[in-house]
DNA sequence: TCGCCTTTTGGCAGCGCTGCCAATCCGGTT
DNA sequence: AACCGGATTGGCAGCGCTGCCAAAAGGCGA
């Protein structure tokens, strides 16, 4: 812990010019810049954001009294001054940081804003409804660009605050059913479906559905509800149905689908809530020496790296996550609210 | 695509008495509000910050007009008019969103940040310093209470504006080095120090690595190094090295490890850049019919979910993310610079 | 009832910037 | 030499809020 401490010896230390007293801590204004570059302020402010004309000398001459100072404009003064008086922010609220897909989201949307300069304020619900109606508003308060939310259930309060807060909406990630604006995603019920679908084709009749808590996850139970309703077309229903209490991990996918054999050793396939609870479901046949797919078939969703890697590839579906949070960076400059459905890919793997 | 459209239909659709004229797309102000609730902005101000001394009645006045006109403040001004004029945010600049690792530390930072309602601003930086740095001046710009950066190397660009910022800068994840203020992690020289004689004590001996690239993550790097070092000191040294373009993953993992076997079958044991890697590696040994940790041992670093339900537990070091983004966030209250070392787990496991 | 002290209240300047507008400059015309 | 149009420039109001201050309203003992 020695020498950390005198790190911090010359905090307000700029290089340069430095002739007139600087009130430590009061930091470098536009104002300031003016009076060193010799110009007016709204010069400055043109130059510093390119817009409007001014003479190469005023260009030069704020350039280098910008480096000289190290001045940082302060964005909160020029969002509040500037017209519509709303942030070069997007509010994003994720239900948690926890499960890959909401990263892999951030990530899709922040390569796209980046470009554009434009940071994410980020929020986490934890899948509580309240909290992200809560997230909602604090959000909304810095008067964000856009406000991006997961999926198209929500509180009343959220939406009318949605509505009322006069910016871009878009829901991510689930397109069945009504959103507030623009809605970016795939439907979860037709994942569910094809999911289904691919296990019957594929000869399974014994069917089982481990997943962690759907009251929590309302896609996994869309997902859960489109895979019954195909079952169902192919007149036949599920044998058996572990939901586990937490949220999902491979931890959690193995301890259940243990238990799930227990009860039920003739179930001939499992389909998981996600790839995570699969390869725990997948460790758990190797450590019990059960031939995946030839004594019991497992199927995934989401399309995770690690599934591409497994010995046996595992069958899943993979779902466009980067795309959608690029998407939705996409649409916050464009005007129509639609609803965008980018669907997905089922990989076939070698698990069922 | 259909019905969606028109669900934008009452975008202004404000509840209550909106007796007077609203011009649509003006949002309600806290001006508004006073008047609505017949006291003097200053009283709004109090009430809602619950600061200073009012009345019950103005409270509850205040109150029922922030609910009659929907009013969400303005923070942007607020945080322009305080003192000190930094805003309730913090800005983090973090590598990438693809390793698990940084969305776990934004966990543990947006938990223990959002029991105070302060949201993080974040930019991630592909692990490019000139990124960093941009990101960086762009996150400063909005005047955020905190800067939080990864890592203790930085462009001298981007130690100068956080300097020069007059914020509190945080530097999570590694101790190894001198921080700009505080710093908040593990020494990750130690990390592969005791990874090393952790193989080297089960007698180990034809010992390999396999990891990403070390250019681009400096942290791996310091890790190797402090292997090697562990081993120089047992009068051992690294049989073979595999360095694999790209970010870590499973599937480099699995090819990673086909290849060093390939060109050194003798090997019978593998550090792993972290357990992504690990688990790739793992699955080549599955795939081979190679017992693990028989045949060659694995070890990895992180300590993820997985590697505890695999059929043997990933050996390995459990890393203190969650807590680092906890502590970063309690540093920002704290006053004085300081290391904080949290230090790490080795988790034993049965691969190694 | 009056005076004194505490609580509560409203007015208003100003945070740092942008947008508007009027003033100024510059070069070529007449 | 006076004139004109476009390019360039600076001044200043005001974005919505907070902090300060002085004024108003209560509370209470005498």
């Amino acid at each position: 812990m020695g020498d950390a401490t005198d790190v911090i010896r010359d905090r307000a230390g700029r290089s340069g010019a430095m002739d007139e007293f600087q009130p430590p801590g009061r930091l470098v204004t536009l104002t300031d810049v003016a009076r060193e570059a010799g110009v007016g302020e709204s010069t400055v402010s043109r130059v510093l954001r390119n817009h409007g004309s001014y003479s190469k000398r005023a260009g030069a001459r704020v350039a280098e009294a910008v480096a000289r100072l190290g001045y940082v404009p302060n964005r909160l003064a020029g969002s509040l001054a500037g017209q519509g008086a709303s942030a070069r922010l997007v509010g994003v609220v994720i239900p948690s940081l926890a499960n890959v897909v909401f990263p892999d989201l951030l990530r899709g949307l922040t390569s796209a804003l980046d470009a554009e300069g434009i940071p994410c304020v980020i929020g986490v619900s934890e899948y509580d409804p309240d909290r992200e109606e809560a997230l909602a508003a604090a959000l909304l308060s810095w008067r964000p660009a856009a406000l991006l939310l997961t999926g198209l259930e929500h509180n009343p309060g959220t939406v009318a605050l949605a509505r009322a807060g006069g910016v871009r909406v878009v829901e991510m990630i689930d397109t069945d059913g009504d959103g507030i604006d623009t809605v970016v995603g795939f439907s979860n019920r037709a994942v569910g479906a094809a999911s289904a679908r691919h296990l019957v084709a594929r000869g399974y009749r014994r069917i089982a559905y481990l997943g962690h808590d759907l009251r929590i996850d309302v896609r996994a139970g869309k997902r859960l509800a489109g895979f019954e309703e195909a079952l169902a077309e192919a007149g036949l229903a599920l044998q058996a149905q572990e939901i586990r209490s937490g949220p999902s991990s491979p931890a959690s996918g193995r301890a259940g689908l243990e238990a799930l054999l227990a009860r039920h050793p003739d179930l001939d396939a499992v389909y998981f809530s996600n790839d995570d609870m699969a390869l725990g479901g997948y460790f758990a046949c190797l450590a019990a020496g059960l031939a995946v797919p030839g004594r019991i078939a497992l199927f995934g969703f989401n399309g995770l790296d690690f599934a591409a890697a497994m010995p046996q590839p595992l069958s899943t579906v993979r779902t466009p996550r980067l795309e959608i949070g690029r998407r939705a960076a996409a649409c916050l400059t464009d005007q129509s609210p639609k609803k965008i459905d980018l669907g997905f890919e089922l990989i076939e793997g070698a698990t069922a």
